[in-house]
DNA sequence: CATGTATTTAACCATTCGGTTATATACATT
DNA sequence: AATGTATATAACCGAATGGTTAAATACATG
């Protein structure tokens, strides 16, 4: 993460299940570090680590109202994360829909010429 | 990763930019190991480590062809990825902001008086 | 001001990560 | 069998991760 890196530090932050489950807490409504480290086996400078993280991949913002630091998750990082993964699941679909016309298409003319081998020869040595 | 967490590994596997060019290049096709190096200013054990780390995500899968190990993407993982950051849509897309938060403010007026306030006091001391 | 509550920071530790170079393995070709 | 090509493994390194405990900070209230 040499870089501003905002898809890797959104997919590091995402890639912990402690920080998975603060923000599945948090799209429910803002919580206190206290209410959102209850559920977890884990003392409050982990949790306050994990809320470091999120806040870093701007997937959380932070008040101030008293001596409480409110949470609140943000979903732009999301939704660039999901557009991310959406676009490469979308062209392996497309290349799973020509894979599949093809293999339907041999299929169909079956006892024609040579068998079909792949078609992803070695191109270079 | 201690347990077999497909999310938690999935999303690290995506948390690296080299990691995700490569995916980005086999998302248009199979390709050996040299290939899928070439683009990058990296050793190719650096390379087979990326990959293996792809692997055991299984965003990958990889072939025998001769001395080649061609790498082809598997869009599983990625599709289980999309679904669990699309669960926060509802959020991203409510959120057109102090336009929607004004929208709603008025629409609110419909049922009380007062200003509903997020439901979201402290509760204990 | 003293005390209690909420949270962060500091220092430490073991493990993982992302890279390196050097070496080994697998296969094809000559 | 020897060589060349493709890839993996081993051993190492510095930095980051995820956790800990102990101490510091910030605020509210008696």
């Amino acid at each position: 993460m040499l870089a501003p890196d905002h898809l890797s530090s959104t997919f590091q932050a995402l890639a912990d299940p402690t920080r998975r489950a603060i923000l599945s807490r948090l799209s429910q409504g803002e919580a206190s570090v206290t209410e959102l480290a209850a559920p977890f086996s884990m003392s409050m400078p982990a949790i306050s680590k994990h809320l470091k993280v999120l806040e870093r991949a701007k997937l959380i913002s932070r008040g101030k109202e008293a001596q409480w630091r409110p949470c609140k998750m943000e979903a732009a990082p999301l939704q660039q994360a999901s557009d991310w993964v959406e676009q490469y699941r979308a062209m392996w679909e497309a290349r799973f829909d020509r894979l599949d016309a093809y293999l339907t298409e041999v299929q169909a003319k079956d006892k024609s010429s040579t068998t079909p081998r792949k078609a992803n020869g070695r191109k270079k040595s």
